[in-house]
Formats: structure tokens, sequence, C-alpha cells
DNA sequence: TAGATCTGGCACGGTGGCGTGTCAAGATGT
DNA sequence: ACATCTTGACACGCCACCGTGCCAGATCTA
């Protein structure tokens, strides 16, 4: 175990951290891809060459394409949860408060990084991402059903409608980004966050 | 143009009645791939093989792979719709009915072809469907919110409501065929013919 | 029965991506 | 200066699928 041969630095670069750099290369390259062409386009040449890299180096830190999704999905996830979960720690305790909040997170971090909204809007298009995506899903309906709107998470039918609105306020952020609802972004996190609050009265 | 040879009957068929069976059974077969396989396992070869034919046949009916395609998303997006649309007709006039004759609808259809479901769920996954799937929302966003809720189609906040519903009821029926929601058959219509009634009080 | 059509099967050549392997040239440090 | 590590580039075999072309045999019509 542990590399059986020695390292070195190099240009002033330690070996550990010169793998970290040509793998943050990668997944923000990948990104580029995805952001540019989408995630069909999403090749291990095209992913390194985008970094200035070549194959080689791909694969000393991605075991195949999957391993690479993952982390791009992984990411993308862990990223908006965290976030969300800030948000509603400063939130105040009324549901439409908190509605708006976790609106925002998402309106927010997709306007942002279009590419990371593009990942996630072409997801279902492959295995590894749609998978990702759904277990995802399931989180944020849990989060939202029980931090935001104060329901039973575990109550199937309070789960079906979480799934519903996240699923549903996602591709529709998702249609809006890519300009194809003449709102403004307040328009749209008002819009959004209302619904929210309109479900939880039954 | 048209047939510069001859056309014969063949085991007593016509040429053109055989030229459409032969389509048919591609477009079946098709969908069996990707009820057993997945939309990724649909190919040339793999369709024609299982309609008992060879890939000559297929490119006899098809242009290539995105026209099998377009025509399979094709028939399902109009299916619904008709079928949407008869229910409507004889549909009562309160939001409630009208919902739930919508629900039923969907339920119904993606329950009786698993098949078609999938093909649905797994259209993001290529360009083609991808497209027609969201040319095919818009349109049941416009038909729900105008038909069934009562709102103007044209407003850019109802158009971002009727999106969000359609595309989230969609996804969260996808999830339930998957199992992974443990409500009834009747249990699922209620609770989404409820959210759509949720929304139409602001 | 002869001649034409229809059918299934198969063999190509082309494309594009994967994952591995090899190599020479540049950088390092001793 | 010299052995060793590091890097980029590229070549290779492999596989899957595409779309086309060709053929021998079955089936029809006259």
């Amino acid at each position: 175990m542990t590399p059986t041969t020695a390292q070195r630095s190099y240009r002033g670069v330690s070996a550990s951290d010169r793998l970290a750099a040509r793998r943050a290369a990668l997944l923000d390259s990948a990104l580029d891809v995805i952001g540019t062409s989408g995630v069909h386009a999403v090749t291990v040449e095209a992913v390194a060459a985008a970094a200035g890299l070549t194959k080689r180096y791909f694969y000393e830190s991605f075991a195949d394409r999957d391993a690479l999704f993952e982390a791009l999905i992984d990411g993308l996830l862990d990223t908006v949860r965290t976030r969300i979960r800030a948000a509603l720690d400063v939130a105040g305790p009324g549901v439409e408060q908190r509605s708006r909040a976790t609106v925002e997170v998402l309106v927010t971090f997709f306007e942002e990084d279009r590419r990371q909204a593009r990942l996630y809007v072409e997801a279902p298009a492959h295995p590894v991402l749609h998978a990702r995506r759904e277990a995802g899903m399931d989180g944020y309906a849990e989060l939202l059903t029980s931090e935001v709107l104060g329901a039973d998470p575990t109550d199937p039918r309070v789960r079906l409608m979480g799934l519903l609105v996240v699923s549903g306020t996602t591709d529709a952020l998702g249609r809006w980004l890519a300009g194809d609802i003449e709102l403004d972004r307040a328009e749209v996190v008002d819009e959004i966050a209302r619904i929210g609050v309109a479900l939880t009265r039954r």
C-alpha cells in the first residue's frame, strides 16, 4: 500500500497537491463540458482535454466515467443540502419565511452556476446520475416536509407531496433558467414559495 | 416517385399492409425493449430482433433511431392528451372532479402500460425524447391550468405553476409505479388531485 | 414453369469511445 | 551528471453500434 515509489515535488508543488489540483481541474472541466455541450458530451477524452490534461490523468483520479459522474452529482447535492440547512438555521419559524428561504437557495445556486443546473436537469440521462438524483430528491423531500412545512415525513401521503413539489420545483426552475418562463427572479421565488405554503393547508 | 417497381401481395397480405404491420411490430418491440432494459437499450438491431425482423426492415420504416423515438414519444403524448380531453368532456364542472378525472387518466395509462411509463420517465436521456417531452408538458400545463383549474394559461405565474404541477405529478407517479411510495392507487389519485385543488386557492 | 418480387440473413466499412500500455523529453535532487 | 520521477502524447486492441450493400432462397404472378 501507499506509494511503493518515491514522491517528489514538482514545480514547487507536492505530489498530493498536484494530484488534488488535477482532480479538481477535471471536475471543473467536466462541468464546463456539461455547460457547453451537455452531459452526453462528457467523455473521458473531452474532459481531460478541457482540463489541459490527457486520459492518463483522468484514470489517475477516477476509476471510470461513472466515478466522475458520482463525484459531480454528489458534490451538487451536498452543496445544495448544506446551503438549505444553513438558510433554514437563520430563517424565522413561519412556513412562509422558511419556504421562501429554501427557494432562494435553489434559485441562487442554479443561477450562479448554470453548469450545475444543466447537470441536474440532464441527470436522468445517465443511470448513475439518475439514481443519485432520485436519492437526493428523497432527502430534499424529507427536509422540505419536516423542516419547512412542519409535516410528518414518514406519512406516505406527505412523502408523495414532498416528492411532487421538489421534483416539480427543480424542473420548473430549469425551464425558467432556460428562458421559457417570462418572470423575473423575485416573481419566481415568490410563486414557488407560495405553492409550498398553499400545500400545507389541507 | 412512388414505387418504380411493381408491388405484390405476400402470404395474402398487400404490400402496404405488410409494411404497416412491420412498422407496428417495430414500435411495439421498441416499447418492449424499453420496458425490459430501458431506453438506453433501444438499438436498431435490438428492436428489429425483438420484432422478429432484421435491420433491413427497420430502415424501411424509420430513417434512423431518432425517427423511432419521435414516433414513440409522439404516440405517448397524443394518447394521453386525447384521453384527458375525453375524460374532461364527461367530467363535472367542479375543480375537484376535473382534477381527479385528469389524474385518473394518468394513473390508469401508466399503470396499464409500464413500458410507456418507463419511456416517459427516461425520456430526458435522449435529446429528441427530451425536447418532445418538454413540448408535451407545455401542452399539458396549459390544458391543466385552463381546463381543470380555470386559470389564465397565458399568465406567466400560472404557467410556472402548471409546469411545476405537471412535471411534479408525472415524476411522483413514476416513483409510485416503481414501488417507492407506500400508497394504494386510490390514495395516490386522491392526494395528487387534492394538490391541484389546493393550488387554485391563492 | 419462368421471371420477378419479397424476405431473412449476413458481411462490410466507418465512427466513437473505452481502458491499457509505451515512450521520449523535461524536471528534480543528490 | 546521473538516476529517478513526472509529464504529455500517442498507439493499440477492444467493443458496440450505425447505416449500406449484397445474396440465396422462398413466394408470388402470368
